[in-house]
RNA sequence: GAAUUCUUCUAGA
């Protein structure tokens, strides 16, 4: 049955929702029960795709099967709903099992504090963060991740940083996503100088940046317009082995129209193909912009028809 | 005891 699970998983993983149901139909047809691990696995997977009504349909198989749902299963559904925006009916499920008797735990709070940071709720996302001890559970990293990142996005910087030092209080030892969702918020709230001593600090604590945390200042640097030193970061980025991605080459061809630098802009989308990229709509609008706005009209129509022969659609 | 659930990056408008 194991195995059977571990199939389960790697195909939902995959998005291969239906290979994962015929095994399903497989153990059934051989009389090997499914447990409920296996049901949560699948309902995760439909969740993660967003096919909510399925997940929900395994939810009412497994009862059928006499498999009562535990935490881990409404969490399952709870991230589904709360990942299509559809924090009224995460909430009502959130009801719904407390009803059953049975407990949220800190992964339910995650999921719910996220659901309402990344929508902008922040104080909701904190009013539950509140809760967390009251109910004598411990907020985990993830907890401060998903309420930093929130805050970062409403520009809450003060609480952030509040929230900071009360995560380093129970020692909780940043992360590289840590670093990535604080130095990405100080680089878009425009404070640099924070964000580079929170780069600096990543350094000293002997965590590596990934592609992301350089991503972050290059975003900063590139909302200022300060090229010379986004060359610079990018410069360092490839010294050291990161490999810049997309989003990467994005920001940058960005930057670089902002200033009005459409060559070097053009040079990028030029070594983008190069590493093997495909520009996608968001490449060719950014660059398209840049032209448009310099009053280069028929080079953005050069590159409008080079996209479209590239079967993409424009925005 | 590791088969199942949570967190981070890109334009314009």
């Amino acid at each position: 049955i194991i195995t059977y699970g571990t199939l389960i998983n790697g195909l939902c993983k995959e998005g291969r929702l239906h290979e994962a149901k015929d095994v399903l139909k497989e153990m059934l047809n051989r009389s090997i029960v499914p447990n409920i691990k296996v049901y949560n696995t699948l309902i995760d997977g439909h969740c993660r795709f967003g096919n909510m009504q399925e997940a929900f349909s395994l939810l009412g198989e497994m009862q059928g099967d006499g498999i009562l749902p535990d935490i881990i299963s409404y969490n399952a559904l709870i991230n589904g709903l709360r990942k299509v925006g559809n924090i009224l009916e995460a909430e009502e499920l959130w009801n719904r099992l407390v009803d059953e008797g049975l407990c949220p735990d800190v992964v339910t709070y995650n999921l719910m504090i996220d659901g309402y940071a990344s929508s902008g709720d922040t104080l909701k996302a904190l009013q539950l963060y509140e809760e967390i001890e009251k109910k004598g559970l411990e907020p985990t990293l993830i907890t401060y991740h998903a309420l930093m990142d929130g805050l970062c996005r409403e520009g809450e910087m003060q609480k952030v940083e509040q929230l900071f030092d009360a995560m380093l209080k129970k020692n909780l030892l940043p992360e590289a996503i840590t670093y990535n969702i604080l130095i990405h918020g100080y680089s878009k709230s425009g404070d640099l100088q924070k964000a580079f001593q929170l780069f600096e600090q990543m350094g000293q604590n002997k965590i590596l940046p990934d592609e992301k945390t350089y991503n972050g200042l290059l975003k900063g640097l590139c909302t200022e317009g300060k090229m010379q030193k986004a060359n610079d970061i990018f410069v360092q980025m490839l010294d050291r082995g990161v490999n810049p991605n997309a989003n990467t080459y994005n920001t940058l061809i960005d930057g670089y129209c902002r200033v009005g630098n459409l060559m070097e802009a053009f040079k990028l989308h030029r070594g983008m193909v190069e590493e093997g990229f495909t520009p996608d709509v968001l490449a060719y609008s950014e660059l398209i912009n840049g032209f448009c706005k310099e009053g280069k009209t028929q080079e953005a129509e050069l590159l409008l028809n080079e996209m479209h022969e590239k079967q993409l659609l424009p925005p």
